[in-house]
RNA sequence: GGGCGAUUAGCUCAGUUGGUAGAGCGCAUCGUUUACACCGAUGAUGUCGGCGGUUCGAGCCCGUCAUCGCCCACCA
């Protein structure tokens, strides 16, 4: 016997347990089939389930049990990142508390702390999303980094970099890069976020050396750059400069002699037309200052504070503290021409969007990616990889078409280190392990390590082949790479994405996926993008526990239409949650009533048309619900599942068998129960993989009744209606039905008409196949349209069909019956006021339940009301009888 | 500066090849007929952002403008 309601807590941890001990999730059971690969986008190590885990993971859930479902193998392949730099922080902070750090540990003991740390507090993202009902193989639990470097994912690192250094691609280079001054790394130009602030452009006078009165004014956002200038620029064809060309300027605060050089970076247009050149920390600088030769002067730490190769006065300033200084120290000596505010972009930190990054020279790594983005445009463009939405695809091919060098090396520690050793004349050698270097070297040479590691989307870039084994050419390799369809947001397309394509292309020569699904971004109800921050940040996890797992990937699948972003709130999930109620209360309904499942039911040998009606619209849902997931339309999906169960199913084609269900036809009643239990047990196959759990605690519920199940639901076939034509001669039978019932109920309600009060109904007009089909469903047309009677009138009136219930007159008659349903509303609602435990009151006052716990006062005026309204009734009735209705 | 997306009922959003505008919530009225009040029935509400064009016909196609959002960009 099914609960009265539905408990997701209670369900939910059970069922999916019994999913994991089943194997149901595992790869590899089903050997002849033909295998579906997804891999999760790995959560980084330090993660907390959010909003955009819930509707990435549901996504993928859906997908995962349709396929298997569908018959495939589906390898689910989930794991997590190493997630080099927020682990690292994380780690960090923790040892501040403890008043210590990674310095004073040393590498190696802070490393080890890491790992306890991930393997004590770690992961705690896996678990939740076993909590949403995640059907990953477990067994195959992947992280991007291997605890020793013999570690198969580690060593697919290394063998990637050894290929590439092998190749030319894998280079070291001195040039600028991206610096973050807070943690003293080298970002790549992905990791950085243009921020606008206000700030101001101070316009400088720099002194000609030759006549130290007459001035060129150049002007600047960051005068403290100053201290490093080694050139001022001007534009050839700029006529005002032409004759300076050559000559040199004294820089203020330093006193050094710079030249001013002509180079068409200048823009006559911007400023004065003449601009200062500080290669060492200024990307278009740096060109300009290789283009003249130029000194590219570094005049900062690592940490951001000014070197001694600036004057005196400045050292040990921080980079904006020695801003103020040399704007103070420039305006007493009269050299600050002009200031304007202006609004700029300035290089951030994207994760933390606080810290401002700075241009910095340094020795890096660099990966060529060129080569290997022309094969990832390729296949693209060859329609090997595809987006959905495909306008993604044109932002994937521009930002290919005009890549620069990826820089993947970064000081810190928690990472793949970099598999590089140098003697000490700092000659390199690249190789997977430090004997292989040692050989390379010759035995008697000292090698030290590269002490950096590599950008975390290094090793994320090789996800879908290192999971399955590569470099090893394992079995599993074999059979789930390429892998089908990766779900994942436009935010990482770049990050990630694009890197696996690269990657996949140039390793194992296939496209990693042919699919890519973007799925929306979560924001709030309010269309807010959801951050800690703003403090709207909803926690799925709540949702679950209030409304159950299935509300939570209902309300995001049905949300989920392409490319837009999808808003969710509370509101929302109880809808769902709602969905599922209903769901659950057909269920009952079925059990009630002995719907229940035969053995070798068969929709062709149908006698009635209500039920060739019904197996007939299940049949379409499921047809169109097949071609939406197919086109991941989650929306349409679930849309229309939505529409089936609580539209069709449940409030017509349950309300036109209960007729049936009470009454004598034996054989009629048997099919209908057969009929109703069969597309229910259907109808739980579809919602499987939106809403897992109930539909697979109603299956087992329902097993107990009717033939035992030998299967759980996870593993059930997805239905095959191919054989079932649509009864288009049902569907516009009880299309017709249906629409003569709405009618009916409309004109009684705009007529007032009582509810109790049965009206006779009479058909002008109808058709020879109307009259038939009023005849066939007399009784569920009284029952829904609350009717004495419904005939066709005798004489058949030219045109369509017309509906008269009563006449015009009755609603005059049932007048004083109207002030006695309304008063009869108000004392129901002032009895639930009184006592909040009353959810249902029988009027009739035959329940017990009522009397006992409605105030005395309540029964007492209901019971004269009842005796009112039974007279009234009585009265209603004579008055129909004496109507013309005809 | 370049590119992309959005603009449809009070709110949140669907609307797949152009063919009489949809859903949920909310609102109004009615309701206890043994699945469900986390429910049922009925109803009201839209110059589909503005303007112009193509077409027998445009929410959908084209042009243009406006507002909002996102991405990219060397930010003197």
């Amino acid at each position: 016997m099914l609960e009265k309601t539905y408990t997701p807590k209670d369900a939910e941890e059970r069922l999916y347990q019994a999913w994991e001990a089943s194997g149901a999730f595992r790869a590899g059971n089903k050997p002849d089939a033909k295998p579906f690969t997804i891999v999760i986008p790995p959560p980084n190590v330090t993660g907390a389930l959010h909003m955009g885990h819930a509707l990435n993971n549901t996504v993928q859930d859906i997908l995962a049990r349709f396929e298997r479902m569908r018959g495939r193998d589906v390898l689910w392949q989930p794991g997590m990142d190493h997630a080099g730099i927020s682990t690292q922080i994380v780690v960090e902070r923790q040892l501040a508390e403890r008043q210590t750090s990674r310095q004073k540990l040393g590498r190696e003991e802070f490393l080890k702390r890491v790992w306890e740390w991930k393997d004590e507090s770690g992961g705690t993202i896996l678990r939740q999303l076993k909590r949403l009902g995640a059907s990953c193989d477990w067994s195959r639990d992947r992280f991007t980094m291997g605890k020793t470097e013999t570690d198969q994912m580690s060593r697919a690192v290394l063998k990637v970099f050894v290929e590439l250094y092998a190749q030319g691609l894998m280079y070291k280079d001195t040039r600028l890069v991206n610096w973050d001054p807070s943690l003293q790394t080298a970002v790549s130009d992905l990791e950085v976020e243009n921020i606008e602030i206000k700030g101001n452009l101070w316009h400088i006078k720099y002194p000609l050396a030759d006549h130290p009165d007459q001035f060129i004014i150049v002007a600047t956002t960051r005068p403290e750059t100053m201290l490093g200038d080694t050139a001022v620029a001007v534009h050839p064809d700029d006529e005002r400069y032409r004759a300076l060309v050559g000559k040199k300027v004294r820089l203020p605060l330093s006193d050094r002699l710079i030249p001013i050089v002509a180079d068409e970076y200048a823009n006559p247009e911007k400023g004065s037309g003449a601009v200062k050149i500080t290669p060492g920390h200024d990307f278009n600088d740096y060109e300009v200052g290789r283009r003249h030769k130029l000194e590219a002067l570094n005049i900062l730490t690592l940490d951001g504070k000014i070197n001694d190769k600036a004057p005196a006065a400045y050292r040990g300033l921080d980079r904006f503290a020695a801003r103020k200084r040399v704007v103070a120290d420039l305006e007493a000596l009269g050299l600050i021409e002009k200031v304007e505010p202006v609004t700029h972009a300035v290089p951030h930190d994207e994760k933390t969007k606080t810290v401002v990054l700075e241009p910095m020279l340094t020795e890096q790594w660099y990966l060529n990616v060129k080569p290997l983005a022309q094969k990832a445009l390729a296949a693209v463009r060859d329609g090997r990889t595809k987006f959905v939405p495909e306008r993604f695809a044109d932002e994937y091919k521009r930002w290919l078409d005009d890549i620069r060098p990826w820089c993947v090396s970064r000081q810190l520690w928690w990472g793949h280190q970099i598999p590089a050793w140098y003697d000490d004349k700092g000659k390199i050698y690249v190789a997977e392990t430090e004997a292989a270097a040692q050989a390379q070297a010759g035995s008697g040479v000292k090698l030290t390590r590269d002490p950096d590691v590599l950008d975390t989307w290094f090793s994320s870039g090789l996800w879908p082949f290192s999971t399955l084994g590569w470099p090893d050419a394992t079995p599993e390799l074999q059979r789930y790479y390429p892998t089908d369809v990766l779900v994942t947001m436009f935010d990482i397309i770049f990050f990630w994405v694009a890197r696996m394509m690269m990657f996949g292309l140039h390793f194992t020569k296939d496209a990693p996926f042919h699919t890519v699904y973007i799925h929306p971004r979560v924001v709030d109800d309010k269309g807010q993008k959801m951050s800690k921050t703003r403090g709207n940040v909803i926690d799925p996890l709540t949702l679950i526990d209030e409304f159950g797992a299935d509300a939570l990937r209902f309300a995001l699948a049905i949300a989920a239409a392409a490319g837009k972003d999808l808003r969710i709130g509370r509101g929302r999930v109880e809808i769902y949650r709602n969905f599922c109620t209903k769901l659950w209360n057909a269920a009952r309904f079925c059990e009630m009533n002995g719907c229940v499942r035969v053995e070798g039911f068969d929709t062709s040998k149908l006698a009635s048309t209500v039920n060739r009606w019904i197996v007939g619209e299940l049949a379409c849902t499921r047809n169109e619900l097949t071609a939406a997931l197919e086109a991941y339309r989650f929306n349409d999906a679930a849309g229309g599942l939505y529409e089936f169960v609580w539209n069709v199913y449940c409030d017509w084609y349950l309300e036109f068998i209960k007729p049936v269900l009470n009454g004598g036809d034996e054989a009629l009643k048997a099919e209908t129960r057969a009929t109703a239990a069969w597309v229910f047990d259907e109808t739980l196959k579809l919602m499987h993989p939106f809403t897992p759990f109930i539909t697979e605690e109603l299956w087992c519920v329902t097993g107990e009744q009717g033939p035992q199940r030998k299967t759980m639901l996870i593993s059930a076939s997805w239905p095959d209606h191919s054989a079932i034509a649509r009864d288009e001669a049902a569907a516009s039978e009880m299309n017709w039905v249906k629409s003569l019932i709405s009618e009916v109920r409309s004109v009684r309600a705009e007529m007032n008409v009582p509810p109790a009060a049965k009206l006779p109904l009479q058909l002008k007009g109808a058709s020879g196949a109307q009259v038939e089909w009023l005849g066939r469903h007399n009784e569920l047309i009284l029952r829904l349209g609350r009717l004495e009677t419904a005939v066709a009138a005798s004489e058949l009136a030219k045109g369509s069909a017309q509906i008269v219930v009563g006449g015009a007159t009755a609603g005059l008659a049932l007048a004083g019956a109207i002030d006695f349903a309304k008063e009869r509303t108000r004392l129901s609602k002032d009895a639930q006021k009184a006592d909040g435990e009353i959810r249902r009151i029988d009027l009739k006052l035959g329940n017990a339940e009522f009397v006992a716990k409605a105030p005395a006062e309540v029964v007492e005026e209901l019971r004269e009301k009842r005796a009112e309204y039974e007279a009234m009734r009585a009265k209603i009735a004579e008055a129909l009888k004496r109507l013309d209705v005809s």
